[in-house]
RNA sequence: GCGCCCGUAGCUCAACUGGAUAGAGCGUCGGCCUCCGGAGCCGAAGGUUGCAGGUUCGAGCCCUGCCGGGCGCACCA
C-alpha cells in the first residue's frame, strides 16, 4: 500500500518542482521522520535542489510545502530541519486502504519480465551438510522467496559436483582405508553423509601418512572421469546416497529445488567444447605463445576501474583495444591479469567449466542438458535432475535466464569475475549484466562453541574455522536436532498437557523458525561467528519472538469468539467506522505507527532485492512483531474489555492486520507459524 | 605488491546507500502476572562510530593517508 502512496506524492512533488521552479526532479524517494510526531512521511528534495536554484533550501521546501499540502491524502505540509518536506496523511483514509486490502497483504506485483535463476547449496556431495552449508541455502531459499513475492519467475537450481576431488577423496577412503566393494558401501546403515563425514576427514591423515595414497587420488579421479568402470560406479553410488541426504536435509527447512544439475552432464554432454569454439569465434580468449602461459588458452581480465568487468563499456574482441601503454608499464605484465581457461596440456580448467555453465543458464550455449524426475512430491512439486540418457518429454524448459544469481562464498569472487568477464567478452553485456554474485562470508565458530564441541583451541581463543575436510565443524543435522529437542523441553514445561505428536510438530517450527532467523539476521557480507548458544536462543531477536507475536494475536481472536465476540462481525463494524476521529489521541498515535510499519513490507521487500540482503527483510519482521508487542501488551488497549464496541472494532482491525502482514513476512523468511506455542 | 570484506555500547549486530537526537538483541541493574499467553512488556546504565586530514548545508556512510583483523590474486576443484 504504500509504495502505490508513495509513487502518488512523488508524482505530485514532480509536479511541484515544475510548478514552482521549472525544474524537473530525478528519482523521487521518502524517508521517513526520525519521530512520528514530525510527519509521516520526509522528502529532501529542496536541499537536493538548494544547489542548483541558488536558493536557501528552506524556502524551497517552504514552495513545496505549500503545493503539497493541496494533495489529496495529505493533510499538513512542513518544513523541518536543514530543509526537510515532512509530509502528514490523511490517517482515515490511509488506514482504510490498508484495510480495504487486508484480503491480500502482500499483494503480488505486476510479473517482471524474463526467467531468473537462483542457484544455491551446491554442496560437494561427499560428506554431510555443515553449518556454512545452511547459511548458503538459507541466504537462498529466502532470496527466492522474496523475488517471487516481488513479481519474479523464479527457477531453484541446486549444482552437484559429483565428479570432483572431494567426491574422488571419499571413494578412495571406502576403496583404499575401509577395503569395501560398492555393495559394503550399499549396506552402510543409517546416516551415510555422517558417516562420509568421518571417513574423508580420515583421508586427509591417509594422503599424509605415504605419497603413494596421494597418488590415489588422481587414480581414482581418472577413473570417474573415464566412466563406465566399478569406480566410477561407486563415485555414482556415494554422490547420488549423498545428494539425497542433503535434500532431506534442507527439506527439513522448507528449502527445496527445481532442478538438480549435474557435473558429470556437463562433461559427457560436452559444454565446454561449445563455449571453447564460442569463446575462440568471438576473439574474447586467446592462445598465449610465450612466457610463463606458453600453451594455455586465457581470458583476458584488464583491470577495470569501475564496478565490474563487462559491464557496460568494453565489446567484444576488445582484447586488442587496450588502452595503449598498459603493456609497457613497468613491473605490470600482461599475464598477472589473464586467467587461464585451457591448460597448456589441453584440458580445461574449473573456471572455464564453470563459463560453460553459466551461459548455459542464460540461454546463449546453443546446446541443452537432457532432463528426468528425480522425484514428485505429495503435494506436487516436481524436483529434476539432469541427465546425458534419454531426456523425458514431459520436463519443462530450465535455463534462458534474463537474471542468474549465484549463490557462493565470498571466497570465489575472482573466479565468479572471471565467469561474468567470460559472458562480457563474447559481446553479451545484457547477460553478463544479468549475472549476479550472491556473495555470502563464511561461518567461523566462536571459541566457546568449538570447545564444547571438544575441538582445540588456541590460548587467545580466536575463533575456528569450520573444515569439512578436518571434520571440523558443526552438522547441519546435529544442530537441527539439538534445536528440535530444546523446543520440545520448553513446550514440555510450558504445556505438559499437550500430546506428543503436536509437541513434536511445534518443536519442528519452533526450531526452522529459530535457525532460518539466525541465519538471515546478519548481512551478507560479515562473517557469521557461529555460537550454540546464540543460535538455541528463543528470546529476544530471533524467529521464535516473531512466531510467538502472530501465536498470541491469533489466540486472542480465539478467546473473543469464547466470549461471545464474533470476529467478523467486528471486522464488518470496523469497516463502517469514521477511522479519522478514533485515530486521534494516544492509542491512534501507537495504531497509525504501527499501520504504517506494516504498510513497508512491500517497499522493503523490494529494497532487499535491489540490494540482493535478504537480511533486510528479517530485520524489518523483528522491528513489525516488536512495535505490534508493544501495543498488544498494554492492558488499557484490551480487546476483551473494550470501554466501547467501536474500540473492540478498531482493535479487532489492527490484530487482524498485524496476523496478516507478520504472517506474510514470516512466509518470505519461510518461518512456520505454529498453532500453538 | 594488487584487489575485496570488516572495524560502531562489555558482547553480537543495525543504521532505509549522504539526512534530523547513531538504534536493537544479549549481558548488567530496577520494575510489571487478582489485568486478552511472561518465548512478553516498561525503565536505567552503557558511544570521541579504529586514528588523522579532506569534500559540503549536512559524514558512521564519500575521498586521501595511516593502524588493526580476515579473505582472494593456481596450468587445485
Amino acid at each position: 500500500m504504500i509504495l502505490a502512496l508513495q509513487s502518488r506524492l512523488a508524482d505530485a512533488l514532480r509536479t511541484a518542482a515544475r510548478d514552482a521552479f521549472g525544474v524537473e526532479l530525478g528519482a523521487v524517494g521518502f524517508q521517513y521522520p526520525p519521530d512520528a510526531a514530525m510527519g509521516d512521511l520526509a522528502s529532501n528534495a529542496a536541499m537536493a535542489l538548494a544547489r542548483s536554484q541558488r536558493k536557501n533550501p528552506k524556502e524551497i521546501a517552504a514552495a513545496l510545502a505549500e503545493r503539497m499540502a493541496k494533495v489529496p491524502g495529505v493533510t499538513r505540509a512542513e518544513v523541518a530541519g536543514a530543509g526537510f518536506l515532512n509530509l502528514f496523511l490523511d490517517r482515515g483514509a490511509a488506514v482504510r486502504t490498508l484495510a480495504d486490502g487486508l484480503q491480500d497483504p502482500m499483494p503480488q506485483p505486476p510479473r517482471v519480465p524474463g526467467h531468473a535463476i537462483v542457484e544455491h547449496t551446491s554442496i560437494n556431495p561427499n560428506k554431510a551438510a555443515h553449518v556454512g552449508h545452511l547459511r548458503n541455502a538459507i541466504l537462498g531459499d529466502t532470496f527466492v522467496r522474496i523475488l517471487r513475492a516481488r513479481g519474479h519467475d523464479v527457477g531453484v537450481q541446486n549444482y552437484i559436483d559429483d565428479t570432483g576431488v572431494q567426491v574422488a577423496d571419499v571413494v578412495v577412503g571406502f576403496l583404499h582405508i575401509e577395503n569395501k566393494s560398492q555393495a559394503e558401501v550399499a549396506a552402510i546403515p543409517g546416516k551415510f553423509d555422517h558417516y562420509c563425514w568421518d571417513l574423508y576427514a580420515r583421508v586427509g591423515d591417509f594422503y599424509a601418512a605415504a605419497p603413494e595414497n596421494k597418488a590415489k587420488q588422481a587414480e581414482v579421479l581418472h577413473a570417474i572421469e573415464a566412466g563406465g568402470n566399478e569406480i566410477a560406479s561407486l563415485a555414482e553410488h556415494v554422490a547420488s546416497r549423498i545428494v539425497a541426504c542433503h535434500l532431506e536435509t534442507m527439506a527439513r527447512l522448507g528449502i527445496r529445488y527445481e532442478l538438480l544439475a549435474h557435473e558429470s552432464d556437463i562433461l559427457r554432454l560436452h559444454f565446454w567444447n561449445r563455449a571453447f569454439a564460442l569463446l575462440k569465434d568471438a576473439e574474447a580468449i586467446r592462445l598465449v605463445t610465450e612466457g610463463k602461459q606458453n600453451g594455455c588458452w586465457v581470458l583476458g581480465m584488464g583491470k577495470a576501474d569501475d564496478d565490474a568487468p563487462g559491464s557496460g563499456r568494453r565489446s567484444p574482441g576488445d582484447e586488442a583495444q587496450r588502452p595503449e601503454g598498459r603493456d609497457s608499464l613497468p613491473a605490470r605484465a600482461a599475464v598477472d591479469e589473464d586467467k587461464i581457461l585451457v591448460r597448456s596440456n589441453g584440458t580445461v580448467t574449473y573456471t572455464g567449466k564453470d563459463i560453460a555453465y553459466q551461459l548455459w543458464k542464460l540461454g546463449r550455449l546453443d546446446r541443452d542438458f537432457r532432463y528426468r524426475l528425480y522425484r514428485a512430491e505429495p503435494d506436487g512439486h516436481r524436483v529434476w535432475q539432469t541427465t546425458s540418457g534419454e531426456t523425458d518429454p514431459q520436463a519443462p524448459r530450465f535455463g534462458n535466464a534474463r537474471d542468474v544469481y549465484n549463490v557462493i562464498d565470498v571466497g570465489q569472487s575472482y573466479p565468479q569475475r572471471v565467469v561474468k568477464a567470460g559472458v562480457a567478452a563474447l559481446g553479451y553485456e545484457r547477460e553478463a549484466a544479468g549475472t549476479h554474485h550472491l556473495a555470502y562470508e563464511k561461518v567461523v565458530l566462536s571459541p566457546e562453541t568449538a570447545r564444547a564441541l571438544g575441538y582445540d583451541v588456541a590460548e587467545d581463543g580466536g575463533v575456528v574455522k569450520v573444515s569439512g575436510r578436518k571434520g571440523l565443524g558443526v552438522k547441519a543435522d546435529d544442530l537441527v536436532d539439538a534445536l528440535e529437542k530444546k523446543a520440545l523441553a520448553e513446550i514440555a514445561t510450558r504445556d505438559p498437557e499437550r500430546d506428543k505428536a503436536q509437541s513434536e510438530r511445534t518443536a519442528r517450527e519452533i526450531a526452522v523458525g529459530a535457525l532460518r532467523y539466525f541465519m538471515l539476521r546478519y548481512g551478507r557480507t560479515r562473517i557469521l561467528t557461529f555460537d550454540l548458544e546464540e543460535a538455541l536462543a528463543f528470546t529476544g531477536e530471533t524467529g521464535p519472538y516473531i512466531q510467538n507475536a502472530i501465536v498470541r494475536a491469533r489466540n486472542i481472536f480465539t478467546k473473543l469468539e469464547a466470549e461471545g465476540h464474533a470476529v467478523d462481525v467486528l471486522l464488518a463494524r470496523a469497516r463502517a467506522l469514521d477511522l479519522g476521529a478514533l485515530l486521534d489521541g494516544e492509542e491512534g498515535a501507537e495504531i497509525w505507527a504501527l499501520a504504517l510499519l506494516m504498510a513497508r513490507s512491500e517497499e522493503v521487500a523490494e529494497a532487499a532485492v535491489a540490494a540482493e540482503e535478504p537480511s533486510i527483510v528479517a530485520r524489518h519482521a523483528f522491528t513489525v512483531a516488536q512495535a505490534f508487542h508493544g501495543y498488544y501488551q498494554k492492558p488499557k488497549y484490551s480487546l476483551l474489555h473494550a470501554e466501547s464496541e467501536d474500540r473492540r472494532a478498531l482493535r479487532v482491525l489492527v490484530v487482524d492486520a498485524f496476523v496478516r502482514q507478520m504472517s506474510a513476512l514470516a512466509g518470505l523468511l519461510g518461518i512456520p507459524v505454529p498453532e500453538r506455542m
